[in-house]
DNA sequence: CGGAAGATCCACT
DNA sequence: GTGGATCTTCCGA
């Protein structure tokens, strides 16, 4: 049982914030030219699907590109937005239910030279800056929408056991970018690991006090 | 077929 | 803190 083996599939199919819960402080595990790149969950958020306005399956769409969210709980959905940045999410639940959790930013566990590399960056990182974001994350990792639809179970691209954040290191907050999102903007579905440096963007309050 | 917005990042002031 | 990059995706006409 190796530390950066992949995660079974009934992990992957459950309900998305039962996963993104269960997510933060396990591994990404990427394989690059025989060289292994691991960053530790730490900020992830849940999208809930057709009832969610903030996911891009909001209402039941189907769309081309989110073909890849209706895959079932283990693979990937990687989409481009911006024209400049591709997001990774892990499919959860079952078939057809369109729910996943985008992972946000991560910390480094294996590989820290490649990913520094891979983000073109000159100088040490400073905290959060290797890949606390979506778009560093996959930057840093060399993932693309090629590795839209993977599976993510084993291989190039998996997730593995890593240890699990205590729930009450686990802060929550709204999802970040989702103002527009009617009601669902408020709804407390990103998850972050309160112990961690590399969070992205707005550090949600802490929850103690 | 056009237009607007987008689950972001970076350089610059 | 602010604005620009850059282009795909999606919806309405």
């Amino acid at each position: 049982m190796g530390r950066f083996e992949g995660l079974p599939l009934a992990f992957f199919r459950r309900g998305p914030e039962e996963v993104a819960a269960d997510l933060l402080g396990r591994y990404l595990v990427r394989l690059l030219d025989g060289e292994r790149l691991v960053l530790r969950l730490v900020e992830v958020e849940a999208y809930l699907g057709a009832g969610d306005r903030a996911a891009h399956t909001w209402g039941g769409r189907r769309t081309p590109r989110v073909r890849s969210m209706y895959l079932g709980g283990g693979h990937a959905y990687v989409y481009r937005i911006y024209g400049l940045h591709d997001c990774i999410n892990v499919v959860v639940g079952e078939v057809d239910s369109g729910q996943a959790v985008l992972l946000r930013a991560g910390e480094v566990v294996e590989g820290a030279a490649r990913m520094r590399e891979l983000r073109g960056l000159k100088r040490p990182p400073r905290a959060g800056e290797l890949a606390g974001g979506p778009g560093r994350l996959c930057r840093a990792l060399a993932i693309d929408r090629r590795l839209d639809g993977a599976r993510l179970l084993a291989g190039e691209l998996r997730l593995a056991r890593g240890e699990p954040v205590d729930p009450r290191r686990v802060v929550r907050g709204p999802r970040v970018g989702v103002e527009s999102a009617g009601e669902a903007a408020a709804w407390p579905l990103r998850f972050v690991d309160a112990g961690s440096r590399e969070v992205s963007r707005p550090r949600p309050l802490s929850a103690s006090k």
